[in-house]
DNA sequence: TATAAAACCTATAGTTGGTATAGAGTCAAC
DNA sequence: GTTGACTCTATACCAACTATAGGTTTTATA
């Protein structure tokens, strides 16, 4: 098949199937007499595995790791393991930091009268730093 | 002050202060003989509404918009209003997707026997789409 | 068969919010 | 006068795409 039908049957569009090649994540199909990609069934199913996987936010890199150890079934899978207790981790730490977020947002002063004006808003005085923020910045170090 | 003392006090590095002064979000300051900026005291009460925004989630042309706003009291607050809602909503979204995605790492298959291999790997196997979910990906039109 | 439209090709640039580097200039202290 | 800390500009890099320009190939229609 050609990269339009592999693209309408993966869902992903064909500059991102072509990214992916680039990126050594999906194998150069071969071409047509026209210089067409060609490509077999099979790479309806690499392209799954790629997309399933972003779907689990892992970043290209790990995906390219987890397609190498595919290559070599001999290995030990405890970094499979280890690769998705990571990314469970990071999941859970950025629900917090959401979480946090969604406390400060909430937080903030909210329903400014109708026809109040700039000069008055409530929630612009809120994003302002007060004395004390500032004054807690200067206890930081840089980097 | 210079560069590096408004980024001790600020707590942002030197590149990120020259980086939002490149993208119109921090005035450019005076320059002295030997061509260095010099900073008013001032500027870090607007780096730190920059620095407080960012940690709200929100982007750099958000927080021009904001400080456009502040250059124009007599209008309606009503946008700063709008645009906290719609940060508050983009951040419950995400927490939602974080919590299926969550679910989908906790359900996968975990614990490979210590020493199992690749070839057995129940992750693995776990990310391989099924026939089930390529023929789903086959129902979607490309955009 | 001619031609137009659709699909494809490569190469390059843009996106976001910075971070990192090279190579040069400035300034203070010793 | 020289060392070292600080600063300057310009440029490149990161992730994971997305978009565009300009050209070629294939397919459908007249």
């Amino acid at each position: 098949m050609k990269i339009g039908e592999l693209a309408n049957r993966t869902g992903c569009s064909i500059q991102t199937i072509r990214f992916y090649e680039r990126q050594g994540l999906l194998a150069p199909p071969e071409r047509s007499e026209g210089n067409f990609r060609l490509y077999a069934n099979t790479a309806v199913q690499q392209l799954g595995f790629i997309k399933h996987c972003r779907s689990l936010d892992m970043t290209l890199d790990e995906i390219k790791q987890m397609q190498d150890l595919q290559q070599s079934p001999q290995l030990s899978c405890k970094s499979v393991d280890a690769l998705i207790d990571r990314k469970l981790h990071q999941v859970e730490v950025r629900m917090q930091e959401l979480a946090a977020l969604k406390k400060t947002l909430q937080s903030m002063p909210r329903a400014c009268e109708p026809g109040s004006a700039i000069a008055d808003c409530d929630v612009l005085k809120h994003l302002k730093p007060s004395a004390n923020e500032v004054h807690e910045f200067t206890v930081k170090q840089r980097h």
